[in-house]
DNA sequence: GTGCGGCCATTTGTCTGACCTGTTCTGTGC
DNA sequence: GCACAGAACAGGTCAGACAAATGGCCGCAC
């Protein structure tokens, strides 16, 4: 009865309308009290004002400060909590955690609405995945390189049906990054791919299918050249061949967005 | 007189023992309730068991099933929202956040205690840093050149004193991952360098020092090869300069730990 | 029958006051 | 000068209440 899908769905606050309209969503003017003690607290330790190991006032001096119940306050510093921004003792007080290894990284999914901020994420993944790819064909076991080749052809199936296969080109680049047995590339791509994934789906060729298809075509001769490189046992080969696939990728983004700008 | 340091510092629950004992500290027997909670809900939701977009049971439910207060609860969920895991409306519920792109990208610090966990950890710098590199090599303007250098013969006056260097080689790299133009890098630089740091701090050569030497030299040496490639414009040059670079010091590290091993 | 509007139950957001447990400081007695 | 006990303080948990937003239900008008 309960955990049933919410009749109108909870308007995914970010990727609902892809990146096109930074228009009428520039903030949420109706913060919750929480969030604005939460988001006050946060500028204060990362601005350097609070710094690592000092004590932050107490839960009663903060709620007379700032006019809001104890409540508040608590969840505020719970979330605080959460991102290991601070450390709290019962019967101590709160505390700027000193040791920062547990803050995350982050990227800010609202900087990618502008062409470069995409573009510089995209920088970022070809670091990580063209030596993906060099680890990949040093270590890769038979199966992952089946497992590759498996995504591979699953992908040129898609697009033979006149699909996108987003999805099925992210799990090409997964499997390549499996094989390298290091599991921190798995992550770290998953995550470059949890944040590019939205912005992509906007990026359909609607109605110019010969064009589409052209563009597919070379997307498969590119992953074939990793994929043979791979298989070849030559990290150089792979690498460079990964960095001309994500090259040729920027530019193809890059055009996409000026023609989709002057559109 | 609030703010003030506490007299008995917090107690930096991951890095006040670098990491070579992994004993005694597996996880913290008694958590807070709340931290309970939190996890519980975390785990239902990373394995998959509740959906994007589905609604949690609402804090009434929960605090019945559970049998704690409402306050527990509401931090938990406080906590979850601060990850980007849920989303709550109020009147509506709470809700798994479909667009996963709010989701921060987290290396344990846990997990760096073993060794393929730093090396993995490494390998991953590798990758970022060696096309940081290589692209600094084509975008760095002159004054970037010159900061550059500058934080290498930092680097070297206080090995000259004797130190080991640590926080001048950090600003050294991100010196180059400034050059890129592409602030992504340097973030995430500044990650890894986060929750390395902690570790290397135990990585002193304690009574050899000439040993130290030879090892301080070498790589005074590497860093001035990236440094010339850079400055002579050539990403080919600095990409491998910096991979060797790189590579070394994941030859330096397993050599260091396996000695640290048999002592 | 259908569409519209308002009412009401549900749910999160906030407030209040209380008690418990653990920490820190302080004063007292030795 | 030191050790111990107690007070003062701070975070952790509980209970009950009201406010605000949401969503669905019901009835009314057309």
């Amino acid at each position: 009865m309960t955990r049933q899908e919410p009749s109108s769905p909870p308007a995914s606050p970010s990727s609902e309308r892809g990146s096109a309209d930074a228009l009428l969503r520039p903030v949420q003017p109706t913060r919750s009290l929480s969030d604005e003690v939460c988001n006050r607290l946060a500028e204060e330790i990362t601005s350097g004002k609070l710094k690592g190991g000092e004590k932050l006032p107490s839960e009663q001096e903060m709620m007379t400060a700032m006019g809001v119940s104890r409540t508040v306050i608590r969840e505020a510093v719970a979330a605080l909590r959460a991102r290991g921004l601070v450390v709290t003792r019962q019967g101590a007080g709160a505390f700027v955690n000193p040791d920062p290894s547990r803050q995350p990284y982050v990227i800010d999914p609202d900087g990618l609405g502008s062409l470069t901020g995409v573009i510089e994420v995209l920088e970022l993944r070809m670091a990580v995945e063209a030596e993906a790819a060099a680890i990949a064909s040093e270590r890769a076991s038979a199966q992952q390189l089946k497992d590759i080749r498996a995504a591979h052809e699953e992908l040129n199936r898609v697009i033979e049906r006149g699909d996108r296969g987003i999805r099925e080109d992210l799990a090409f680049h997964r499997a390549i990054a499996v094989a390298t047995q290091n599991n921190r590339f798995v992550e770290f791509l998953e995550y470059l791919g949890r944040l590019i994934i939205p912005r992509q789906s906007i990026r359909s060729f609607e109605g110019e299918p010969e064009e589409m298809r052209s563009y597919l075509e070379r997307i498969e001769t590119e992953h074939e050249a990793i994929m043979n490189a791979i298989e070849a046992r030559s990290p150089k080969k792979a690498r460079d061949a990964m960095r001309k696939h994500l090259l040729n990728s920027r530019e193809r983004y890059r055009q996409l967005a000026s023609a989709s700008e002057a559109r």
